[in-house]
DNA sequence: CGCGAGATTGACTCGGGTCAATAGTAGTGG
DNA sequence: CCACTACTATTGACCCGAGTCAATCTCGCG
């Protein structure tokens, strides 16, 4: 099925959720999984020994636009993406959010209600998602029998936890234009990760999702692809991105590394250089 | 347990850091903790019911400067702060620090060393510490006879995941003197609950790290601390810092919150206010 | 076919980064 | 005890990256 990229299950409305695509398998009119699919999904190799027909664990799914949970919401479960995609927001005292992850496919959510019982943030769908549920007592209860499942659970808590840092890092170090490179480079080794295309894919949510995300306006968002797609690194049409070249955006660094360039190329090599008739003078500064 | 670590164990000479202060006890000459007493100092309510004079958790100290555990190195081990302050940091491709915590009595570390089973980042001691040995494998085990101590772990960890997550809203969405007045406030709040004034304490941390971990600069994180000085927010006298108006710096807003005002304070309102017979200019533009 | 949300682009402004000079503080050793 | 050095902090002058405001364009949808 999901053959080239771009578009898993064409998004047709209201059907059900098209095709079943992946893990699961139907009882009482529902979709379940055992605990081996749910540890493949998370990427995790955990010897899972159990025949673990007995453990299933149900899906559920969410439409476009609805909130998987809210904030202050009284946890209980967390929650797998089996399919989909969605943002997690904090909401500060004006109402404003602010974009924390755009979670996919293996991705877990709801980690953040564990400490004070109550979701520290709020998850919405920004497609038809297909989410797998983990009641967090029957969590619990099974690492009393299956030890695995403790590593695993801790495993991804950390994984969660080294990807804000790097989240953290780049947003005390770098520039606009190396955020967006930064961006687009993770979506693209995700994208690849779950089967599809890494050169070419839809993004899933709006400039000013991506702005707040990367703690940016929108408006540096649209300019930035802009100039990526002048200078030939990427294709932009509104969501539809072509990566051109990855190396350029993986290497793009920060402007305020510390005293450095930033002076000799500014008048020096401008003039040395009239010979190159491309169109290359947009991002001349980051070089 | 082969240490292989930056620096290891037996620097206990000196003083012995001082008083032992907090719990432990003598055995071998070092000091050991059980698990009520880790429990306690990470303000875990976990009914630990068993006898756990057997289970203990020895301490080691590490001098000002010394690493703890740096990047990369084979995770094998977490730590708990009993007593002093450190930070831990991330290393980019150019040898730039970011700094990403401030660790302190009660804090956990080497929790981002589970996923890959190496540490992805370096904690070192600010000042004296006396941290304790919570060695992985061996906490696993325990797990499986007591399981408060799995819901202590995900507790933990869950806290760090949300607190991470503030970090990241903190960075996108704030502007400098709110990501310093928020700095003030948590850690005014932090040393309050060790114990100690949250009205007038010394900084541990230098304006390079403090800038670091905001994402700012030094000069900006000292000039915003001379602003807040000047209009009687706090005093400052190099690292001793004492917070006289702790609701005005809670309360203090970013600029960037959306569309708003921004434009009609800036000369409309300047001349109604001649009669203050304060000196509060400096900080006028943010209001 | 018009409407509204999203995206693009331009013009302008300013917060905060950069560079640089000065001063306070700590550790070391003669 | 006082130099001597190295590190840290404070301030000022300057300027650029990115935020703000605003106009226009595109596209999907009822």
């Amino acid at each position: 099925m999901q053959s080239t990229s771009t578009e898993p299950r064409n998004n047709q409305p209201s059907t059900m959720h098209s095709a079943p695509s992946e893990a699961g398998r139907q009882r009482q009119g529902r979709l379940w999984s055992n605990l081996r699919e749910v540890c493949d999904l998370l990427h995790i190799t955990a010897a899972v020994s159990v025949n673990s027909e007995e453990l299933l664990f149900q899906h559920v799914q969410f439409k476009t636009g609805q909130r998987v949970h809210t904030i202050g919401q009284a946890f209980d479960t967390l929650y797998i993406v089996n399919s989909g995609f969605l943002k997690t927001v904090l909401i500060d005292e004006f109402g404003n959010e602010q974009v924390l992850s755009f979670p996919m496919k293996g991705d877990m959510l709801g980690v953040d209600g564990i400490h004070t019982r109550h979701y520290a943030s709020e998850a919405v769908a920004l497609s038809d998602c297909d989410l797998i549920l983990l009641p967090f007592k029957k969590l619990t209860a099974l690492g009393r029998v299956h030890m695995e499942l403790e590593n695993v659970m801790y495993g991804v808590m950390s994984r969660e936890l080294v990807r804000e840092q790097a989240m953290i890092g780049m947003l005390g170090a770098l520039s606009a234009e190396a955020r967006v490179a930064r961006f687009l480079v993770t979506l693209a080794d995700r994208f690849a990760a779950m089967g599809y295309s890494s050169k070419l894919f839809n993004l899933r949510m709006t400039r000013h999702e991506i702005g707040s995300y990367l703690g940016l306006t929108l408006e540096t968002v649209s300019r930035t692809l802009s100039a990526f797609n002048e200078i030939g690194l990427i294709t932009v049409d509104q969501r539809t991105i072509g990566i051109k070249d990855a190396e350029a955006l993986k290497t793009l660094r920060r402007l305020p590394p510390s005293r450095s360039r930033a002076k000799q190329n500014s008048a020096a090599k401008q003039k040395a250089e009239a010979g190159q008739p491309g169109d290359d003078q947009v991002l001349a500064t980051t070089i």
